[in-house]
DNA sequence: GTGGTCTAGACCACT
DNA sequence: GTGGTCTAGACCACG
């Protein structure tokens, strides 16, 4: 069983946050493409969050098609790869939003922020 | 009188939260280079904290030359413009060291997260 | 033998739901006019309920001479056309009302049920 | 405050029987559009449910924008329109499909379900 | 064992 | 007062 590090603050939901951290983990592979996630049980354990918190989050995820269920059986991470790869390219655009974002904020031009990128992301 | 906003979260030291705030604000431009700064109470205003948590955080600010005191006159920030540099500098390496791992989490290689950068950054 | 099935709310007596579903059968024809019924137990067993309530509805039924039982040999659909039309008539007034009266509480008229029914009974 | 009656039957969660009520009164105009709605506690109240399964059932009907949320201030029916009477057909769609159905068990054609309705609905 | 539902009760931010 | 979140604990159906 996969075990993860969750994390959370105290800005937001719990419920939110564990819907981030867990798509990451689908969209990584780190659960990957058709595998069984842990039970609603375990997953609350792992993020020490009550099981009807980790429920509403799993629900979340299931509304987005990116995990479905098999009734007493568990529930599993799509297969739809196009799906996953949807997603995927949704969160790193947010990561680039953010990250041309704060670049501006300290003054640094979107041109710039590549070069930085090229420049020290060699390290 | 440049009036910024301040943000906190409850996970680390207001004080620090402070000085990040304030350095971005200064490497920015916000507040120029060689321009006096609100007074210490005004800050602590601003930013809704303790005038203490506001002399602590500048204080950190001094330290670092980013920013010196003329007595009774008030604050201003550094005319040292290769300091500011450097500070943007390291503030810009720590966004492309947040940005990289942050990709790298969702399973994109650093040669990717150039691309998605000169792809999703040029809408 | 025809095998039907049957399925029952816990609102209201099983016995009373058990009519509702052989009068169907016997109208739809499933149990066609004149042929013989399955045996009460036979039945009693196909709906999981006790003999008794299923001798209990049957009962209801043949007090309609929707049904009759011959002594010895057991309990035959009516062979009176008439009154197995009336029945029908009866059924399919029911569910007009029950048609008529769900379309009027989201707030469709007779005139626009009839209409509905035109256009998409005929996708 | 506009009064709902609402009912239960133990097949199917009471969630999703209260967001199939709601959305009746809804579409039929009971709750207006863009009118507010009774507070999460009063509708609890009326439904004798705990308030928590009447928020999942509105959280429910937010996800498909029948109704909005003002913070501090209650839930409003949606002010669209176009996306309430595409509610409405839907529902309205269910209902043929029901009657035609339930007709086609008792061995009535499309074609004469239509003549029983007319027939039969004036009175 | 699995997921799903429901209740009771608490606490929060916001106005 | 409003909606929203979270926990604890219980019970259910299913296999």
């Amino acid at each position: 069983m996969q075990v993860i590090q969750f994390k959370f603050d105290n800005e937001r939901p719990i419920y939110l946050q564990l819907v981030e951290q867990l798509r990451v983990a689908i969209v990584s592979g780190a659960y990957a493409a058709g595998s069984r996630l842990p039970s609603v049980r375990e997953l609350a354990v792992m993020a020490k969050v009550n099981p009807n918190t980790m429920q509403k989050a799993l629900t979340e995820l299931e509304s987005d098609r990116l995990i479905f269920t098999e009734r007493t059986n568990g529930k599993f991470v799509t297969n739809d790869q196009r799906l996953l790869d949807k997603i995927k390219t949704e969160l790193a655009s947010d990561l680039v939003q953010k990250y041309t974002s704060d670049m501006a904020k300290i003054g640094i031009t979107y041109a710039d922020s590549i070069k930085y990128l090229k420049q020290l992301g060699g390290q």
